[in-house]
DNA sequence: TTTATATAGTTGCACAAACAACTATATGCC
DNA sequence: GGCATATAGTTGTTTGTGCAACTATATAAA
């Protein structure tokens, strides 16, 4: 039994992911009017950093979802405002460690309560139940494709 | 009563919108290997033309979520591929019409097919109502911010 | 009718993503 | 050790996006 629930106007904004986009973009602008000069790219390989300092571009790649020349440019723009450094591994020199500065780790309060804060007013009206319901299809569908 | 139902590793895949990159990304490499020299960002826009042609791009940039430069470009990258024809209106001098080419109008059925078989396979073991849930959080989502 | 303002679209710039081709280092096998 | 292969990262090219500044046309107000 195929899952054809989508209605043509309905698969157009599944695919083009309208209300992840519509997140993204409010949360830019939270970012933009604090001052905070930081894309949402940049923001998304330092939040991994935040959970787990000094891993490898690699391991970025794998976090964020991206490829390997997407997060080297990332890592060059945030070395460049001076957010992390490249440290060669000493025990492989093909691997480049990334480290926060004490620069970006004082971003991590500020721009994670702007996130937070931006999730809550996207979900406002939105009882809990359901939310769950969405973050569980959301992941069988990455699950499904990956 | 807030809706913090986000913890952290939660947070980060709904801002970057993990399950419709990847939708995204599937239906893009189904094009590629069907021949279709085609984006997905180009798809969209046929998309909303095969559902009205001549409209504006004013109103493709509705339509598809995006901004006036986007639209041009894509509209540039369309007439240049030989798949829209940009045609001033007559009644206002300052408006284009974007028309579909007749190669254009052939992509339709095989484009839709695979958009529709790439949300089956995302769906894959999703029960509807479960789908019917998640549409609606994130139509709510897209409205609360936009 | 002239002037101000709003709207449609374009252009320049910086950043990001996908793909392919490339360099450098590590590992496994003979 | 020497060669094949895999892995980590970089670079070039094309396409797309967001913002600001711009041109051209239309509309409204004086």
């Amino acid at each position: 039994m195929p899952n054809n629930h989508f209605k043509k106007g309905e698969l157009y904004s599944f695919i083009t992911g309208k209300a992840s986009i519509a997140i993204a973009r409010r949360l830019q602008k939270k970012f933009n009017t604090s001052g905070l000069n930081l894309t949402i790219e940049q923001w998304s390989v330092l939040y991994h950093l935040w959970k787990e300092d000094g891993i490898s571009q690699q391991e970025l790649c794998n976090a964020t979802f991206r490829d390997k020349p997407s997060i080297t440019r990332l890592v060059d723009n945030l070395e460049k405002i001076n957010l992390v450094k490249r440290v060669p591994s000493e025990h492989d020199r093909r691997i480049n460690l990334i480290f926060l500065t004490k620069q970006a780790q004082k971003l991590q309060e500020e721009t994670m309560a702007l996130a937070e804060n931006t999730l809550n007013e996207a979900l406002t009206g939105v009882p809990a139940e359901k939310i769950d319901v969405c973050k569980e299809v959301l992941q069988i569908v990455y699950d499904n494709l990956k």
